[in-house]
DNA sequence: AACGCGACCTGCGAGC
DNA sequence: TGCTCGCAGGTCGCGT
């Protein structure tokens, strides 16, 4: 389950392969994976072939390639040609980006095939494979942004965001993360912590399984009102959310100069390293500790699940769900 | 305006 | 054995 972390390692493994590479052919396999892309499988491909990837940018958990056209442009002879569209990604649960050899077999669930032009030593296709289809591709307009640019970690960050991206926050990661404009927000919501840290537009890049851990370390309920969240208290679960993401961009790190742009979600973190997100029944290890005999609990959000230590993140008496 | 829920998908495991 | 059902989850669109 591809979150911020994982979308994270798909991006620095993926720019070395594709950067400056051109999109030869593009195969549809699958339209319901490009059913984002409003004008259709002819458009997509239209947009594509041809164009040049000139970097992969992230903001929370979109990826986009920000695409240049071979032909030169006559109002940007000096500077060389400026992308005004973008490939975007998104992995949703099951999605990922793989470079293969054009010999290698399709994959089960292979859904869009981008050819490259060739390049001594590397892959020259580009496959996107999804097995739940939440995830997809489409190409987009590049817009201006009021915020500084896309500023998610690019290699040359461009002031220019992609447009389905624009009103995504900034991620934890983002060095241009403000925890003040967050506080503030987060103070106006009349809604739950965890809702409310699962909501892109106030943080992006957390999901399920981060928003669990990230209240774990910090000792908070996910029902808590977040409209009485203290100052302190906020802090805690950004620095908690920031900590789990870290930790696991670090285990996933590993596996960088890998062919394979892996995204299992798994990146071998989950194994070692949860600590509320699927150890219902399990024993608190924090109370543990502390000779404390508390039980990790999975209750219904949401139409999905929770896991709290019910001793060190109690539940409030005016929570929200 | 802000909030909250249903729809979109497939594979897998549990239960009968 | 083979069926059904519940569950997993991110994002969008719509209703309130």
């Amino acid at each position: 389950m591809p979150e911020l972390p994982e979308v994270e390692v798909v991006r620095r493994g993926l720019v070395n392969w594709v950067r400056g590479r051109t999109i030869t052919t593009v195969d549809v396999l699958d339209p319901r994976s490009i059913r984002r892309h409003a004008l259709g499988t002819a458009d997509f491909i239209g947009n594509l072939e041809g164009a040049t990837v000139s970097d992969v940018v992230r903001r929370g958990k979109f990826l986009w390639m920000p695409l240049t056209d071979n032909a030169p442009r006559p109002d940007n002879q000096q500077g060389g040609p400026v992308p005004d569209v973008a490939l975007m990604a998104h992995l949703g649960m099951s999605g990922q980006l793989l470079m293969q050899d054009s010999g290698v077999p399709d994959e089960k669930h292979l859904k869009v095939r981008l050819r490259l032009s060739p390049r001594p030593g590397m892959p020259d296709q580009l496959r996107f494979v999804d097995q739940r289809i939440f995830g997809g591709l489409f190409v987009t307009a590049l817009v201006p942004t009021d915020d500084g640019g896309p500023g998610g970690l690019a290699e040359s960050p461009l002031p220019l965001i992609a447009a389905e991206a624009a009103h995504i926050a900034r991620d934890p990661l983002d060095p241009s993360f403000s925890f003040d404009l967050f506080y503030q927000r987060l103070r106006k919501r009349r809604t739950g912590l965890k809702r409310a840290l699962l909501d892109q537009g106030l943080v992006s890049g957390i999901g399920n399984i981060y928003a669990d851990e990230a209240l774990w370390r910090a000792r908070l309920h996910f029902a808590r009102a977040t409209d009485t969240l203290r100052r302190g208290e906020a802090q805690r679960v950004l620095d908690s959310a920031r900590e789990v993401m870290l930790d696991a961009l670090a285990a996933g790190g590993t596996s960088f100069d890998s062919l394979y742009v892996n995204v299992n979600g798994a990146s071998g973190y989950f194994d070692r390293s949860l600590n509320a997100y699927g150890r219902q029944g399990e024993p608190c290890r924090r109370c543990a500790e502390a000779g404390i005999h508390a039980v990790i609990r999975r209750d219904q959000f949401m139409n999905r699940s929770s896991h709290t230590c019910p001793v060190c993140q109690p539940r409030p008496r005016n929570g929200r769900w």
